[in-house]
DNA sequence: CCAGACGTTGTT
DNA sequence: GTCTGG
DNA sequence: CCAGACGTTGTT
DNA sequence: GTCTGG
């Protein structure tokens, strides 16, 4: 899954990396995004633009808000179906920038797990696939979320963990923006090259959500091997 | 008809 | 909102 | 994803 | 154990 990601960019990266999109501010650095934060994404509207979303998406129908705390990923095998998402697979998908993203390894004692940080090996700026909606509260308020979509690992990712966000080619962002409705886009939803795409581990100062600093993204020891053999 | 679910992950 | 179950 | 809370009453 | 908050 995805639970904790990064945008880190170089200033003036995110325009290059997204040259159709309209960036009415430049994406606030961030180390250590977690769920229920606010994050930066770009939605399939007319004009493609930079605009603000919760991470974890409320759909339409809910009644409380905190329904989105459990949504912040969706499994790209069964969007077309599921009742949450289906209507926003068709009509109001993002992207999600990005330069890293974090996933938690369990260590060989099957108990303790060690952060580890991934990346594209060019380091450049890249898009997550996904969903975003606009809820009402019934107080009259209006929320904007968004969940990101995930799929199986690739060869990288096998051995930490056993889903990983869908990272989407260049190529692919003008068709994922389209705003048309439309039900051909499932084949986008596949592992990213893993040639291209690095990892290593972290410190556990990532765990909290309080430290979001450059530190975040220091490489750490590996854990201890076991032992017993 | 109305009521109730609607999700992912990980862990057991 | 829309579908499933009772 | 992980961290942290998880409760009531009465008093200030 | 399970939920909420970040």
């Amino acid at each position: 899954m995805c639970g904790r990601f990064v945008y880190a960019a170089q200033c003036g990266e995110n325009q290059l990396a997204f040259p159709q999109v309209v960036f009415p501010n430049e994406i606030p650095l961030r180390y250590n995004i977690a769920p229920g934060q606010d994050i930066t994404a770009i939605a399939n509207t007319a004009e493609p633009r930079a605009d603000t979303f919760k991470w974890g998406l409320i759909p339409s129908w809910a009644k409380d808000h905190k329904i989105g705390n459990r949504l912040i990923n969706a499994r790209g095998e069964t969007l077309a179906e599921k009742p949450s998402f289906r209507t926003a697979f068709k009509r109001r998908r993002c992207l999600i920038p990005a330069t890293g993203f974090y996933e938690w390894q369990r260590n060989p004692d099957g108990k303790t797990k060690t952060p580890m940080y991934i990346a594209l090996k060019s380091g450049a700026p890249f898009a997550f696939a996904g969903l975003w909606e606009s809820w009402h509260s019934p107080e009259g308020q209006r929320i904007q979320s968004c969940t990101i979509i995930t799929t199986e690992p690739n060869d990288l990712m096998a051995p930490i963990h056993n889903r990983m966000p869908v990272i989407l080619p260049a190529n692919a962002y003008d068709l994922w923006l389209d705003p048309a409705e439309r039900t051909d886009l499932q084949a986008l939803l596949s592992p990213y090259f893993a040639q291209e795409m690095t990892a290593y581990p972290v410190s556990t100062l990532v765990n909290s959500p309080i430290n979001d600093t450059p530190d975040c993204l220091k490489p750490a020891k590996p854990p201890e091997q076991s032992a017993l053999f």
